[in-house]
DNA sequence: AATTATGTACCGATCGTTCGGTACATAGTG
DNA sequence: CACTATGTACCGAACGATCGGTACATAATT
């Protein structure tokens, strides 16, 4: 190991901490100050790895939910899996990414506020992405295909809630809730 | 009628006006100049309205919330009505507040963004009041309090997830998806 | 006349962003 | 080898614009 890596911060590591902090605070209460201090950076350092400010900040945090819904749609769609395991699967997979309903949506703060429109429209695209995935847990023997994307919407109307009113009552309970009531939702289709 | 209330706006509808900007941009993304824009009020106005500012209108929107919750709460413990009907008369007052799920909810924006203490404070107080409305909507003899507490839940939680959805999607169906899921939800519980 | 409502002008602070420049590591050139 | 680029990573200082908020005079209503 050099001595270089060991003190500076990696460029994955600014990009997590950005988008943590869009995810905490929403779009338009980060700022870039608040940037600067929780990634150790220079304010002017942050334009150093994202040269379009602050828009790109934003797009890369959707970037990184973009990866999370590829790694999602990949273990719903696990055909070699019973279709309960997957979902459970798929569940530990939304703990950690949300951990555990403490941390919010990147997808939800940029649905509610009033952002640009090119960030609504990748939003609104990945939101879609998301519903995809979740039909690949139903059945196609035991539901047909508007049931699948009733299931789908079902369920991540779910999640959102219980991520909603987790962050309102400062407690996992609503969002642990909600991944039970999908689990069963996904049993009574397979 | 008098020349005066004609032309100048009344204080209820400049309330009505801040509370729905902040449920359409969130509190970091209202700005005293466009709710300057949007009542037609100049700054000094505004203050004038809203003594101690910023603040106090996102408070005073709060009471808006507050007296909507009252209101839901006693059309949910209606008991001269049939469980099913107080579900539906509340399902109406939900779609009215929420414009058919284009705009947003004033809990929700105030839970997922960094807000002052006091308005989480008071925005967790008023998810409260709202789950004990819904918990009304249970009959006794059919759930315990632990089944109507999560009934309650999952009313709120299939609400809240339906408006962000339903703003992701730019289309009311999420909302009226989960408003019938609620409903079924009644029916299975009287 | 007193109270309420509004407009003009202004304030310090912070916003997102850009500027000019430093430190250092690597690559090419004589 | 020495020497000059070239690139990457970072910084403090400052920019124009806008933020939330105030002071004060004026107009309207009671």
């Amino acid at each position: 190991m050099s001595a270089l890596d060991n003190d500076q911060k990696r460029q994955p590591d600014i990009l997590q901490d950005v988008a943590r902090i869009f995810r905490a605070n929403g779009f338009h209460g980060t700022t870039i100050s608040v940037v600067s201090e929780r990634t150790g950076l220079g304010k002017s350092s942050i334009y150093h790895h994202f040269g379009r400010g602050k828009s790109e900040m934003a797009q890369r945090s959707l970037d990184v939910v973009a990866t999370f819904m590829e790694a999602m749609e990949a273990t719903a769609g696990d055909t070699s899996v019973p279709t309960s395991a997957r979902w459970e699967a798929v569940a530990k997979m939304l703990r950690e990414y949300y951990e555990n309903g403490q941390l919010g949506c990147l997808l939800a703060v940029f649905s509610l506020e009033d952002v640009p429109d090119e960030l609504r429209a990748r939003t609104k695209l990945l939101f879609d992405r998301w519903l995809a995935a979740m039909t690949l847990l139903c059945n196609p023997d035991q539901c047909d295909e508007a049931d699948a994307q009733r299931f789908a919407r079902h369920a991540v109307m779910m999640i959102q809630g219980g991520l909603v009113l987790s962050r309102a009552q400062s407690s996992g309970d609503a969002f642990e809730q909600a991944l039970a009531e999908v689990a069963s939702a996904v049993s009574d289709r397979s």
